[in-house]
DNA sequence: ACCATATAGTCAACCTACTTGACTATTCTG
DNA sequence: CAGAATAGTCAAGTAGGTTGACTATATGGT
């Protein structure tokens, strides 16, 4: 693999990812959900599975903990998650999704779901799945970067 | 393809592309770059073609011109581009690369290439380049988003 | 040829998302 | 049970973008 190739790789990759956020943002703002940028669904996706606390969302995301609370004050604040008293820890609070930070989490599946789709028609279906096995294996782990 | 599904393919993609994002990254600054963000990179590749505007620049990244004119600022400041007089309209001044600017553009070709080996090892040689082509399928055109 | 309009670029002010630093309240530990 | 660590917040500063206003040059219709 040259040079030249490693780059149009890089650059198709990261073409990829850009247009499937941009894809996702537009499906949710199209299905009633405004005011939530990209970077959100890192948070909504770690608030999912049952809740977290601030700093557990500054780890995830890779941000100060202070920036993760603002994150939760934006989100609060627009209806789309609560802070309730963490059981077992009075120093900590616990975030969950309201029903409404549900609904916008099916909503970013469901916008998901159609790009995935799309692909599926220009790739074949089965192709769909040989890529996303592909990239689960170059991908790293470790917090989420949102931002470039 | 269910919904659960389209998420991991999307995270995975996700997660690919910070990594290889950071990976570049952080190989540009070993090489000696510093003060470079992976934001410039889409710059860089704009401006290596045969050099650019300030308007061609803004488009190509998605942000307004005073922006990208900000952007150039920074890069000319830190010697990576230098804006000369534009042949043929005496409004535009061109933008080009420098010597310095040529030698981070290559660095971060030998960074992704060395990103893109890995994969070779993991992957097979040949199912990068199998990845690479899906990729180019299913990527849009028009400008890049170099933030979420 | 000329004037109206469009375009390239910049300056200034502002906005937003993040940072660092300082602090309180609670929990863990030796 | 005192000292250190941890969860969270408040306040101030920073970086990278925005909108709006402006000048200089180019373009096109009459």
């Amino acid at each position: 693999m040259q040079h030249s190739e490693a780059m149009a790789l890089s650059a198709a990759l990261l073409a990829a990812a850009g247009g499937l956020t941009q894809r996702i943002h537009e499906g949710v703002v199209a299905r009633g959900f405004e005011g939530v940028r990209p970077a959100h669904g890192f948070a909504f996706a770690r608030l999912a599975r049952d809740g977290a606390t601030v700093t557990d969302l500054a780890v995830h995301l890779g941000v100060t903990k202070q920036a993760a609370s603002q994150l939760v004050d934006e989100m609060v604040r627009k209806g789309y998650a609560e802070r309730r008293p963490h059981p077992g820890d009075a120093r900590a609070r616990l975030v969950v999704l309201t029903e409404r930070g549900w609904a916008c989490t099916r909503a970013a599946e469901e916008a998901a779901a159609e790009v995935v789709r799309e692909w599926g028609a220009v790739l074949g279906e089965g192709e769909v799945g040989v890529l996303r096995e592909r990239l689960l294996r170059i991908a790293p782990q470790g917090p989420v970067r949102p931002s470039w």
